[in-house]
DNA sequence: CTTGACCTTCGACAGCACTCCACTGTTTAC
DNA sequence: GTAAACAGTGGAGTGCTGTCGAAGGTCAAG
């Protein structure tokens, strides 16, 4: 698929797909006439790329993540593992978001909620 | 209290400080001498700021919250009602992190992780 | 009265994630 | 065959959030 497409899909711009390309976070042949051309598994894999940001992770994390994916040999335990990590990542932060959460409720609770508890 | 040791409690660099107060982010008066004193009371709000920050607030928005807060004639009240916003925020990317969790756990289920499901 | 720790300002720079522009080439429709 | 819609490149610029360095003022201790 061209860029136009793969951008009107994944609700990004050219530019910023072009962008992520530059950073070898997405990746695409070349036609004969110059243009590229995205196999139809970068639209899922750039809403995981948005997904991933929106949790707080950076561009040159998540495709780090990407590369060890690709790179990984074709073990398919490798390869659930590095997810299971990430479950392990998306764990701890929501335990941390918990432990805020109650903080924050704690200072709603009280009179003062800016002074230290 | 002086910005050093403002920064030695909030962790916080004595350059961050004077680039919040730049910004309007933190307030203090200035001794004879020019040296900037902080209320006791920076140091909260510094660490609201930071949690604020952590859930994904621009600095310009805290800094609106801020503002909203000076304007307000029960400032308790309105910060509580900030916080219990940022509780909503806080389970809202909770959410957020719980979906990517079970979407990472089916990848990992199909053993073909990074293919569109 | 010097040393060292503290503070000041100003301006430049950096990293991230785009975003825009100017100019050019290609394909499709009429 | 020309216009519209699509594509390409390179480079500059933007907004955010700091971070650093240079040059200098202030203050307490020895």
């Amino acid at each position: 698929m061209r860029i136009g497409e793969l951008a009107t899909q994944t609700k990004l711009s050219k530019d910023t797909i072009r962008f992520y390309e530059k950073i070898g976070l997405v990746e695409g042949d070349r036609r004969p006439n110059g243009y590229r051309d995205f196999p139809p598994e970068t639209v899922p894999w750039l809403h995981y790329v948005r997904t991933a940001q929106a949790l707080g992770f950076s561009l040159s994390e998540i495709g780090k993540h990407g590369e060890q994916l690709r790179d990984s040999p074709d073990s398919a335990a490798a390869l659930s593992a590095l997810l299971a990590d990430k479950v392990q990542v998306i764990d701890d932060r929501m335990a941390e978001l918990a432990n805020l959460r109650a903080d924050l409720t704690e200072r709603i609770g009280t009179g003062c909620p800016l002074r230290p508890i």
